[in-house]
DNA sequence: CTAATAGTGTCTCTGAGACACTATCTA
DNA sequence: TAGATAGTGTCTCAGAGACACTATTAG
């Protein structure tokens, strides 16, 4: 029995939700593109090894990580018998991917709206993944980590529309923003826009 | 490393919140209460082995059961290296429990204000346990499990005092429930009471 | 000056909470 | 008939959504 980590990490790039997708370049499965991933080690927690994870595909050292689930069906790897603890992981579109875009093409941002064909169950665990991501935004501030640590209230309110797939209209959102955040004003405007600049804000 | 499973059982007994405990027979922490467990075997997922555990224990086939967390901190266990899958399930006060009150007293509900000293770190599980029943049931139908199939609308009305720990106006609660709950009401009254007998509901 | 987005208030509708009396059953 | 709980409607307040104009910056 091999305890592994799958990680499914969220960002926003280009107005659309993309997650991080790893080409595999042994079988099975080869050529096919798959979640990071990597063995729970005995001297590390479950949560410890994706923040390894999570480190070793991005060189970013994320400060959200929530618990998604468990693959344990008997029969979900071909091979042997793999138990898969998933986490989720959101970081923000200013956070740059080192190996991204580099000749070898092995991890790479893809938009969930047009993944392509995975390996294993992924997509299962991927769609679980966002269902949790939903839920959890709902309810929470972690929305925060899609944004940059200084952010306008047009830019929250593009993340938002994203994320829940709809519009909001600009007042109504700007009274609805001020009771579900704890967000802050800050003295810092937007710079080099070609319109009138926007007062930044920070979560608390 | 060794993987196991271990289960928080809810019910609501005496208008309290109570959990199923075990009192251990071996060291360490010999004659404490645990929670139950098993070990997770090669055949079957860990849904499946918690499904087990509870039968098992309570010989009820829940309809319920959900993922709580994992412990997977490497000094939890004095011994070796025990990563546990945490399920919770709830269970309605009319399942018997067969072991229960028996002699040897391996099994028992214990309300959750009056827990004993517990062994390994079941104390930091169950309060886990409990943050994330009541979020679930926030947002589900879930309470039901805690409910007889056919109820009125005054024990609905005591389940959700006793979860919420708080009280509610009969008339609002009325109106709430029917927003908020996916419920029909029956042709079915109450029997043997001693006042006038209330229509009883169930859940769709 | 033009183009582009920031920033702001009012009305309406809906859901939540406070509140008291009559109805129906058993013993 | 006494004791106990079932069952029901109205008012008020707060939050959510529809809606249009002026302000400020870069180029």
């Amino acid at each position: 029995m091999k305890l592994a980590c799958d990680i499914v990490i969220f960002t926003i790039r280009y107005q659309k939700l993309h997650i991080l997708l790893v080409q595999r370049n042994t079988d099975p499965y080869k050529g096919l593109w798959c979640l990071p991933w990597g063995f729970i080690t005995e001297t590390e927690s479950c949560e410890w090894c994706a923040h390894r994870i999570l480190f070793k595909e991005t060189h970013i050292y994320s400060r959200h990580l929530a618990l998604c689930g468990i693959q344990s069906d008997p029969r979900r790897d071909p091979r042997w018998r793999y138990i898969s603890v998933v986490y989720y992981s959101i970081i923000s579109s200013e956070d740059l991917i080192p190996q991204e875009g580099n000749n070898q093409l092995r991890a790479m941002f893809i938009p969930l709206e047009s993944l392509p064909v995975l390996g294993f169950d992924h997509e299962e665990i991927i769609r679980k993944s966002k269902e949790k991501l939903l839920q959890d935004i709902e309810w929470s501030d972690s929305i925060k980590y899609f944004l940059p640590k200084h952010f306008s209230l047009s830019l929250l309110q593009e993340i938002c529309e994203i994320i829940y797939w709809r519009r909001f209209e600009k007042r109504n959102f700007l009274k609805y923003t001020k009771n579900r955040f704890k967000i802050l004003k800050t003295k810092y405007k937007e710079k080099q826009v070609a319109h009138r600049p926007a007062f930044l804000y920070k979560f608390i």
